[in-house]
DNA sequence: AATGCGTGGTC
DNA sequence: TGACCAAGCAT
């Protein structure tokens, strides 16, 4: 009944190419944090960590996150803002706030047990169909895709698949490709082994195909066109945001910062205060501040302009120092730190560039 | 379905 | 150096 647009090809031997992903996996895995057992709980949260994420970049934060949070209780018993704390310098960080969010629900429901089954997991906040597989299939051994970026550009060489793998119903075709080919026998391993072929191997550019293990099934080197594969279509450029940024000082030497809103870019992430060039000039600026924060500004002096690139957005930031009149009340989400309290504040990245230039 | 959501590496 | 890419999810 269910209808997809690709069948796969009868000359395809799945039976031999499990055998071949599977004797290489075993092989030439790397060794990594989240591989050192089985716990589910340390499946999850390297899962998480891992999407639009890099291993190498991955790595040490999961280690500075399994030390401080070893448990999912411990998690489930965090303060967010600590959990975003470890989190800094990783993005996405709502992938942060999910999780936690979810830690606390399975210590609520279901006895601070990973749930297996696949209907109870796939509620979670955070975990979408890849993440799902992923758990299911790593953590408890269940034959179910997981299916990620890796897993179509490798396969879609393979079987020489040439649909857009940026349309959200390519994933669905290839979710049943792999229903069609997983092993049963060591359904993780060949999960994780599409993945670390992908990452080891199968390279977006350049595959190196003479050392593949699995060449002899893989259709698109035998047409000799795996370099226009797969096909993606591409995003739109990012547009650029200038805003003013300002660096405030008062007279005990501490710095205002605000937290910000609890939903969108950058969600109850900590900053110097910032506005959009377009909303307010500069020589407004000091009665906007004063409007909005009911404080009075002085501004002296105009520094850097920071850049910095979002995945969909481009922000310019110009940096604008000023000091404040007295300046001890802090209404709503700001407040005045020294710079040794700041630390304990999880900020964005960008604005990690902007305290840098304060000397 | 299309868009919002971070950051670092690569060429 | 800008564009692309990397173990995606929520809405």
């Amino acid at each position: 009944m269910e209808q997809t647009s690709f069948t796969i090809p009868l000359l395809f031997n799945d039976e031999a190419f499990r055998h071949d992903l599977l004797t290489w996996y075993q092989g030439n895995k790397r060794l990594l944090p989240w591989r050192e057992n089985q716990d589910p709980y340390r499946i999850w949260v390297s899962e998480i960590m891992l999407q639009q994420t890099q291993v190498d970049t991955v790595i040490p934060y999961f280690n500075q996150f399994m030390e401080r949070y070893p448990t999912i209780k411990e998690l489930a018993e965090a303060d967010e803002q600590n959990v975003l704390k470890s989190w800094e310098g990783l993005g996405y960080y709502s992938r942060a706030r999910n999780l936690h969010t979810a830690v606390k629900e399975v210590v609520e429901k279901y006895d601070a047990q990973v749930p297996s089954d696949k209907k109870e997991l796939k509620q979670l906040k955070g975990i979408g169909p890849y993440t799902l597989g992923a758990v299911l299939s790593i953590a408890f051994n269940h034959p179910e895709p997981a299916v990620d970026g890796n897993v179509m550009r490798v396969l879609s060489r393979i079987l020489h698949i040439d649909e857009d793998i940026a349309k959200p119903k390519t994933k669905k075709l290839f979710e049943e490709v792999v229903k069609e080919i997983i092993s049963y026998e060591d359904p993780s391993s060949f999960n994780q082994g599409l993945m670390e072929l992908g990452a080891l191997v199968c390279h977006p550019k350049n595959p190196e195909c003479e050392t593949c293990p699995v060449q002899q099934h893989c259709l698109a080197y035998e047409h000799g066109d795996q370099k226009d594969l797969p096909v993606k279509t591409k995003q739109k450029k990012q547009k650029v945001s200038s805003y003013y940024g300002l660096v405030l000082k008062n007279d005990e030497g501490k710095f205002f910062i605000q937290k910000r809103p609890d939903e969108g870019l950058l969600a109850n992430m900590w900053e110097f205060p910032i506005v959009l060039q377009e909303e307010f000039d500069q020589k407004e600026l000091v009665n906007w501040f004063e409007v909005e924060y009911g404080l009075s500004i002085n501004i002296y002096t105009q520094g850097k302009r920071v850049r910095h690139v979002f995945s969909h957005v481009i922000w310019e930031v110009d940096v604008i120092y000023a000091s404040v009149k007295g300046g001890q009340k802090s209404d709503g989400d700001g407040k005045f730190v020294t710079l040794e309290e700041l630390e304990r504040y999880p900020m964005p990245n960008i604005q990690q560039k902007i305290k840098k230039l304060i000397h």
